[in-house]
Order: structure tokens, then sequence, then C-alpha cells
RNA sequence: GUGGGCGUAGCUCAGUUGGUUAGAGCGCCAGGUUGUGGUCCUGGAGGUCGCGGGUUCGACCCCCGUCGCUCACCCCA
């Protein structure tokens, strides 16, 4: 019988790799909680329009990279890419009261050949605030995800801001930058002397040498600016250099999704040494709840990569656990399984994480189990031990026989371990 | 979608110009007398050499195809 595999592009995690995960999620939920987010679930699939009025049909995401299907009703769903248009889309349903601040992790999926840094199922955790333009907001968000990798021991973190403006500034900036180049479009790279016309902002995003240079002494986005959307970003900044968040103005950031307004901003891992080096990245938007059939409300919001953090993470060197995940003990009978098994839901019950021997195996076994168990205590129970309703704690770490082993009558259990698990 | 590298035991890898029963380390299991892990010693289990064709007396090795992994371009988390 042959067997199977995950899928391209998808990952199996299991331990220890998988404690990361759970410390890493239960670090950015007690961030959130603490600036005032609570929990939101959506579907992992939405009717397909949600992302493509979302995230914009022209996006490379929406044409090519949307896992898209037919459901048995003929409904046409797809996977979600990403975790904006979801939330978004369930705040114009529900309509809390605002200003809702709602956190989430999710999978996302795009169809795109995998690499270093890149999967078809990935994993985002991030925030979306709605109900509020107050640049404070912005601070606030932008604060969090800061944060959060502060906790993670990340510090080779770089902040790009940017400012899209609103419509009309954004349209006034286009106008300029189409005319620019169509001036010079025979300098533009391969690619975009066919595409520059079609969506001017992404020649902007383009890496290659041609397109830099002709961009670089083109119009500068923030300096198309209205008032508004000026002080907008002036006073984001200054919340920033307030907190002693340090960031540079990016004026050739300008992101993925079509739904951005004003504030823009992304974060790099210096320390991972290719192309997919952003761990996060998000922005205002003011007029999603719009074009998802909503009133107007502004909001902003982040999202982040979980294996990409991970992978940060690990190019920094930083090795630090976020979470335990040992158990406290290790359960050894060589008297028939029954005392083990009372004595197990007793220890769980006074909340010691605890793993036992299976099976009719024999002393010197179990204690080899204990010892790769990573317990710091081993608990024995043979004949002696039940004749004289006792039982023998030991000590795993240590290697001295007299010093690491001791008596304890049963029903003195569980205050003999948690005495000893506490020095 | 395009291109490079790679698929041998659970893991990391050897495998000479194609030549008998495919190896190592780690891991796993069991022993090293009378109930005790981590070091040491001994033994053991475990592989359709990714899969399918082809060349050859003979293929892990050469050729073709295919699947998968990986890296890069593009784009993004």
């Amino acid at each position: 019988m042959t067997s199977f595999q995950s899928p391209i592009g998808t990952h199996d995690v299991l331990a220890p790799q998988s404690a990361l995960w759970e410390g890493l999620v239960a670090t950015f939920a007690q961030y959130a909680y603490r600036f005032g987010f609570t929990l939101i679930l959506t579907p992992m699939f939405e009717e397909v329009g949600v992302f493509n009025r979302g995230i914009g049909e022209g996006s490379e995401v929406a044409t090519k990279e949307m896992y898209v299907f037919q459901d048995r009703g003929d409904r046409t769903y797809a996977l979600r890419p990403e975790g904006t248009a979801s939330v978004v889309r369930a705040f114009v349903q529900h309509q809390p009261t605002t200003p809702y601040k709602g956190w989430y992790v999710t999978p996302a999926f795009r169809y795109e050949r995998p690499q270093a840094g890149r999967y078809r199922q990935h994993h985002q955790l991030g925030v979306e605030a709605l109900g509020s333009d107050d640049p404070a907001l912005d601070v606030e968000v932008i604060a969090l995800a800061w944060r959060f990798f502060q906790a993670l021991g990340l510090t080779r973190v770089r902040l790009l801001i940017n400012s899209m403006g609103h419509d009309e500034c954004r349209s006034r900036y286009v106008d300029v930058l189409r005319g620019h180049l169509e001036e010079h479009r025979a300098q533009l790279c391969d690619e975009h002397t066919v595409t520059w016309s079609h969506n001017p902002l992404r020649v902007l995003d383009c890496k290659r040498e041609p397109c830099i240079a002709v961009t670089d002494d083109g119009p500068s986005l923030p300096d198309f600016l209205c008032a508004d959307c000026a002080t907008h970003l002036a006073r984001v900044r200054h919340g920033l250099d307030q907190l002693g968040i340090d960031h540079v103005l990016a004026p050739r950031l300008v992101r993925g999704f079509d739904y951005y307004t004003r504030t823009t901003f992304e974060f790099v891992a210096d320390a991972l040494g290719n192309a997919q080096n952003a761990i996060g990245g998000g922005g205002r938007y003011d007029g999603l709840t719009e074009r998802l059939g909503g009133k107007p409300t502004s909001g902003i919001g982040f999202g982040s990569g979980i294996e990409r953090l991970l992978l940060a993470r690990e190019a920094e060197g930083v090795t630090s656990n976020l979470i335990k995940r040992s158990i406290d003990v290790f359960i050894v009978d060589t008297s028939g399984q029954d005392v083990a098994t009372v004595l197990a839901d007793d220890l769980r019950a006074a909340g010691f994480a605890v793993e036992r021997g299976f099976g009719e195996r024999s002393m010197k076994s179990q204690m080899k189990s204990a010892d790769r168990s990573g317990a710091r205590v081993a608990l024995l129970i043979g004949p002696q031990e039940v004749a004289a309703d006792q039982i023998t704690m030991r000590d795993l770490r240590s290697d001295d026989f007299e010093q690491a082993q001791q008596r304890v009558t049963r029903e003195n259990i569980v205050g003999a371990l948690r005495g000893h698990l506490e020095k």
C-alpha cells in the first residue's frame, strides 16, 4: 500500500518545534489582550468576492494565487489568502460597537511555488481595529507588533512606514507617476516596460535596477499628500518617536493589496538573508468596509507570518522557549498498571504534567523512558512500595543515589512532590 | 509559470571505473544475574536504494520519463 505525504508547500509541525508555535501564539495573545483586542474567529473560506473586492481584483494574490473551488451547491469559494478581508466582512455583517479591536491567528493559502519562507499554507497572526481614524490607533497597532517582536527576542527588525494618502492624494500621485513612467518607459525593466501603465504603483515595488533608477528621480508619494493625510502621517511618526520605536520613511513602500489608504508599514527582518524577509506588515484601509458593502468605517490592522517569525528567530540565534512544555513527573510501575493509573489521575488533578510507562516493561526500561521524557522526577512503584503503601520519589537530575531518592507514603505524595519541584 | 541542486535505514550521511547477502554514526529494542535512567560493553530489529521504463550478462551507480524536496526569479507573511 502506498502512503501519503503532506501536500506541496505544506508542513506538519511536531514537537519539539510545535512548542515554539504554542509559545509564539500564547505570547501574541497576551500582547493583544494587553492592547485591548479580543479574539475573532472567522471561516477559513469565504465567497470569492470577499477577497476579490477586498484585496483588489488586479492584485497578484487575487488573480494568480487564490485557492478557488466550487462546493456541491455550486457556490464559488476561496480559501483565505490573508486575514484582513474576512475580519472586515465579519465586522460589516455583525456591526459590533466601535472602536472594534479583534485579533486572530489563522492559516492562509496561496498557490505559489514554495521556497524559503514561502509556503502554500502558511500561518498568520494579526489584529484589526475599526471605527477610528485617530493616528494614535495607528501607533497602537504598530506598537503592538513591535512589542510582540521584542518579546520574541527579535532585535534586527526594521520598521518601514509610508502613507498612501486617501483616494484623491493617491490618484493625483498616480497620474504624475504614470506620466513620469511613460516618459522613461524605455528605461524600465523588461517586465515593466510592458506593464507599467496597468498599475504604476507596482513599479515602485520592483527590485530591479532599471526601475529603481527611474522611480528614484521620479515623484515621491509623500510629497503628494493633502494637508490632512500629511498631518496624519506626521502624527503617527510622532507617536512612534514618543515610544522610542525606530522607523524610516519608505516612499516606495506600496504593498500588495489594493485596500490600503494613508498609513502603510512593513517589518523587515535583516537576519533573513533572502527575498522573503518581510515578517509583518499592514496599514490603514479606510475604504474597505464600503467595498464589502458596509457603512464607511475607517480601520487599520497588521498581519505577521508565524513561519517567518520563527525563521527570523532562528537566524538571530534566539533560543528561548517562550513556553514550558515538559512534563514534571514520570511514573514507573512494575507492579501492574493499577497504581500508576490512579496515581497519574491524582497528580494531574493536582496540576502536574504526568507521563507514565506503558506495557509490562522492566524497571530499567521504564527508567530509560523516564529519562528521555525530560521529567525531573520519577515515581517508582514496585511490589515493595505496594506492600508498604509507599512510593519511591527519585530526582532524575541527581546522580547521587542516596540523596536523589526517598520513600514517601501514598497519601503524602502530592505534597512531597510539590515541595520537591518548588526547590 | 521559468530555471539550478538533490532524492540510499526513523535522522545525518558513506557507497570506489556499473560486479555476489547495500554500510556507518545517532536513534530504537533487548541483555550485561538478585527492582533503578543518564556513561560504557554486547546483541538485535529496521531499507521495494522516491517511482516507472530503458541500456547491460549484471544498475544504488548510466540514459529517459515522472513524482517529491530544496533554492532562486516573480510576488508576498
